[in-house]
DNA sequence: ATCTATTTATAAGC
DNA sequence: TGCTTATAAATAGAT
């Protein structure tokens, strides 16, 4: 429709189809206004030009988005609600991730944890132990010594009780026998125990009242 | 441009109506075919009839969908966005909140901590010991229990040594003098300190060897 | 942009 | 719907 017929293909002249696409987009559109106008038609028209300017045209009473709505309902292809239903998937994946993550704090702080099973407080435990292993183990350290000192100490508060109560029988022997023989014998038979003893509990328990490193490593 | 001119108003004729429809929609979808051929352009056309019918053209090599979201990033419309746009931040928020907690979840565990600053160090350090306050408590409980436990038994045993040292004196004392007075008062003397050490010495450390509760508590 | 010769679309009729 | 055709409308090419 004009001075020459054309052929139905890309013109390659750009400034004659900058101008064809001007004057054609107009007839589009005003085509679009019309059979809107004419036949109570709804039409959502959107032109891009290869410059990449666009171009649109919706009837009244609507908008592009809401025949686009329209379009999707009954195409059955679900394009944009698919781009819909991704978000919302992604959404609802991060947000079970950040549950889990939340109760895993709530967790490691120590919250919330009356109605888990023993199972799930061990793993917490463990975890728990990980991160704090450094202090874990010098407390571990201390309370392992003071129970071997605790142990020794025991056996020495054994021993001298022993010791104790022999002496005592003895005193009582002595004092109830009152003979010269026998109580040489006793004598003899005591400075014996005594170098038992000394031999036998250690320096450390004996003379310190306290280990030095006590009071530090605690 | 037929036989005669009509005006651009709604056909009440509905039969011409849907004839007319029918024609003007073939017409714009062969405009919208030729103007994407000769001016390389991308069309998306969607066109409703009264009668609730869809029919659609979109240029190739695209979708409705594809050149929708280019419209809805030139226009400043961003109706359908608004949706899409609301799921994008909640996902951004949520995406964030999850970075935070990893982060602080993979700092409880004592993970990536070398490159924190002193401050935030102390902050994850008071955590811990708020999540572990519970174990603490009974480990301190424990600890202290035994530091009490083992003080007493220090004193007992500084208690026993000296009665031991003080009968072995007596016991030499006796050889030395075997006078039968003498060694009546020493008698006398060591009974009112057995008396003494039993009223000072709790019972359970005189008679347990080891705190019943101690295995449990550790 | 505007003009206009020509092509194209389409209203009316069947 | 589809075909025909007279005619309105659109537009290619020139200005």
């Amino acid at each position: 429709m004009g001075r020459g017929k054309i052929e139905i293909k890309r013109i390659e002249n750009a400034s004659n189809r900058q101008v064809t696409y001007s004057k054609r987009k107009n007839g589009i559109i005003k085509k679009a206004r019309e059979i809107t106008v004419l036949c109570d038609a709804q039409v959502s028209l959107v032109i891009f030009a290869s410059s990449g300017r666009m171009h649109e045209y919706c009837s009244p009473s609507t908008t592009v988005v809401d025949l686009l709505d329209k379009y999707h309902k009954q195409s059955g292809k679900r394009l944009w609600d698919a781009k819909h239903e991704n978000l919302s998937k992604e959404i609802d994946r991060v947000k079970k991730e950040n549950d889990s993550m939340q109760i895993e704090l709530r967790h490691l702080k120590g919250e919330d944890i009356s109605s888990l099973h023993h199972t799930e407080l061990m793993a917490i435990e463990e975890a728990l132990d990980a991160g704090l292993a450094a202090v874990r183990k010098k407390q571990a350290s201390t309370i392992y010594f003071i129970m071997e000192y605790h142990s020794m100490l025991e056996q020495n508060e054994k021993m001298l009780d022993e010791e104790f109560k022999h002496l005592q029988f003895v005193l009582q022997q002595q004092e109830m026998a009152m003979g010269e023989n026998a109580m040489e014998m006793e004598n003899a038979y005591h400075q014996q125990r005594m170098r038992d003893y000394n031999f036998q509990v250690p320096f450390a328990f004996r003379v310190q009242p306290i280990q030095p490193n006590l009071q530090e490593r605690m």
